[in-house]
DNA sequence: ACGTCTACCTGTCGGC
DNA sequence: TGCCGACAGGTAGACG
């Protein structure tokens, strides 16, 4: 489910409410991707400092060490003063002074994993070898060029890989290519200046207009606060395969590149 | 080192 | 109505 804005949706949705909370009881379901890495009862008694992302992770600073979160497929976090009982799909649980925080996610790709320190082994294996972050300024046309033109592989693919660029999934590697006119299976080291240009702006624009609309909501996605997105309303390709193109009517096509599903319109992205 | 494929898990949807 | 396969927002790990 979550692509970068998702992910960045939920945490504007609650980093401000739960800075400076103190952790009072943690509560686990189900196994996650990783093992938490320490006794639940360990986190009680810190608090929780900030929240940052990186990609597609959550990271919490807490007075020790810190929580990396990850969404994977399914996830969701909510964080209320209170919540009903923990259901089936509730995995992971932080109960607050200022609120709870609560993990739901049926599949369980997702993640949370204690870490000493962001230089921690596991920290680092996670989180090195991401790309650059699409929203802030160290994501420069320069740098972008330089990641592309050392790949062998279909511009889609490279977006979707994260080692250049992070935090763009299927949804909006269809909607930023469609919107920059190229071809999804474009081989990314043979794209122009000009092409890696659009791309860049487009990747930006996408990418930040699905954080304002709330992020994307196409099966149970919410935010912390448990609203819905608004940015598949906006999709101009993603999910329409077979209906006509938003720009210029020819019929939306669906293709498949590392077993995923692929958008694009043949007629607006020719190159 | 890179590209490609598998696996993880549950729910939903379309076709028969 | 029920069963069965295909598919779903991600990505580490194994393999060649």
């Amino acid at each position: 489910m979550p692509e970068l804005p998702e992910v960045e949706v939920t945490r504007l949705g609650f980093a401000e409410a739960i800075a400076g909370a103190r952790i009072t009881r943690v509560a686990v379901g189900k196994p996650l991707r990783w093992p938490l890495g320490v006794a639940p009862d360990a986190l009680v008694g810190l608090s929780v400092r900030q929240v940052r992302r990186r990609g597609k992770y959550l990271l919490l600073d807490l007075s020790r060490g810190l929580l990396l979160v990850h969404l994977g497929m399914s996830g969701s976090l909510r964080f209320a003063p209170s919540l009903p009982a923990r259901g089936a799909h509730d995995h992971f649980e932080l109960q607050t002074d200022r609120g709870v925080l609560r993990l739901h996610d049926p599949r369980r790709f997702g993640a949370v994993v204690w870490v000493p320190g962001e230089d921690a082994p596991l920290a680092r294996k996670l989180l090195s070898g991401l790309g650059m972050e699409p929203l802030s300024g160290d994501f420069d046309v320069k740098a972008f060029e330089a990641g592309l033109k050392a790949s062998r592989q279909n511009i889609k693919q490279v977006l979707l890989a994260g080692r250049v660029v992070v935090g763009v999934g299927n949804i909006y590697a269809s909607e930023a290519l469609f919107a920059a006119h190229i071809r999804p299976t474009a081989p990314a080291s043979r794209l122009s200046r000009e092409r890696i240009e659009r791309l860049h702006g487009a990747i930006r624009e996408v990418l930040a207009r699905a954080v304002e609309r709330g992020g994307s909501t196409l099966r149970d996605f919410s935010g912390a606060q448990g609203d819905a997105g608004h940015f598949q309303l906006e999709a101009k390709v993603y999910g329409r395969a077979g209906l006509p193109c938003v720009v210029c009517a020819a019929p939306i096509r669906l293709l498949r590149q590392g077993q995923r599903s692929t958008f694009f319109c043949p007629h607006c992205q020719r190159g």
